[in-house]
DNA sequence: CCTACCATGTAAGACGTTACATGATTGG
DNA sequence: CCAATCATGTAACGTCTTACATGGTAGG
């Protein structure tokens, strides 16, 4: 259901085309919940459907078509009910802890290349979210720009915070992660020592 | 694909039941990666379609059935490769961070439940896992006391070691978790002290 | 005219959730 | 005999991935 309010909240600044919010998408919510084009142009139509939005036909040239879509007052409403609301939790499921606990199965070599792995592919999102969170503090991501213009001065920097403490949480997890997997390969070395 | 190394991971100590699979499941592997019963059930008949298990009903009583898996050479191998070949990370979505970086459309009272109770929930979490850690490293939990019984004494320590590296990496995401619902519990007062 | 970008999807299948469904056996 | 536990699922639905598919428009 996720998927649903992160085209919502980016819906809410102003009126996009599936196309624009895809765009969008890619360089602001999608950082916190990747969505594949193929997801959100249906999701789009079955929230029309729900009457979350309504989207209205524009002529392009002289025979194509974009549809604009606005949030309506239900839409509005749910998205509060969602924000205001319990959010649920996913059940666990970790493939990399469960890699890592059962790790005596693989070659030492292949122990060690997947904490590099992980290593690197926590590093690559760090970069990323770490970027992104720059782009915020110093208010220049063209989506968050968007949203602080109709943003009342008063509440700007609230607005800023909250984006701020979800970059955050994204960015921890990163840290962890690669903390993690290097003391893993500290274990490693000591474990492969031990026999030599 | 997880469920399936899962459950070879299990299977791999010794023959067992789709019942015994899952209550085991519950007290170790579950805890890393979590499955209901409604899956568990018809992802052993694809293992058993795809020569990677192989069952043997045996009678129970006088006509009560059960069947026994064990693991064939095709699934050992299958393991094998899962354990030493490239773990393949899923995209980032989190319903959590989501919410907090759009958390400016909910009422102060509502953030601020929000994150107590994303603390509660990595709390609960937490609590399990760190229980979990503890009857790993006194060797007490009944998984892993079984896995042990079939390991030479010198790879014991081995055994234990990558345990407790795949529960250290849950319990620090949990830690992390926390610490940053804390300081975001922080910053709302900050915001809303700012208003008074 | 042609290339980059605008614009919108479908189809098939894997994976996961929730709820429901059924019957046998063992121990007290 | 009755309750707890053993034992095995199905059905319906929703989400997500991967790959494919198609055509229009704007600018050089």
């Amino acid at each position: 259901m996720s998927l649903r309010y992160a085209l919502l909240a980016l819906l809410r600044v102003g009126p996009m085309s599936g196309y624009d919010l895809k765009l969008q998408f890619d360089t602001s919510v999608g950082h916190l919940w990747h969505a594949p084009d193929s997801q959100i142009y249906p999701e789009l139509r079955k929230m029309q459907d729900a009457g979350l939005i309504e989207g209205e036909d524009q002529v392009r040239g002289t025979r194509g078509t974009r549809r604009v879509y606005h949030v309506t007052d239900a839409g509005e409403s749910d998205y509060l009910a969602w924000m205001n609301g319990p959010l649920s939790y996913a059940r666990v499921r970790e493939p990399a802890s469960l890699k890592a606990a059962y790790l005596e199965a693989a070659t030492p070599e292949a122990a060690r290349t997947f904490l590099e792995e992980h290593i690197a592919h926590w590093r690559g999102e760090l970069d990323q979210w770490e970027d992104e969170l720059t782009r915020i503090e110093g208010r220049s991501n063209p989506a968050l720009m968007r949203r602080l213009e109709i943003t009342p001065e008063d509440d700007k920097d609230r607005v800023v915070a909250f984006k701020r403490l979800g970059y955050e949480n994204l960015i921890e997890r990163a840290r962890t992660e690669i903390a993690w997997a290097q003391r893993g390969l500290t274990m490693l070395e000591r474990l492969q020592g031990r026999d030599a």
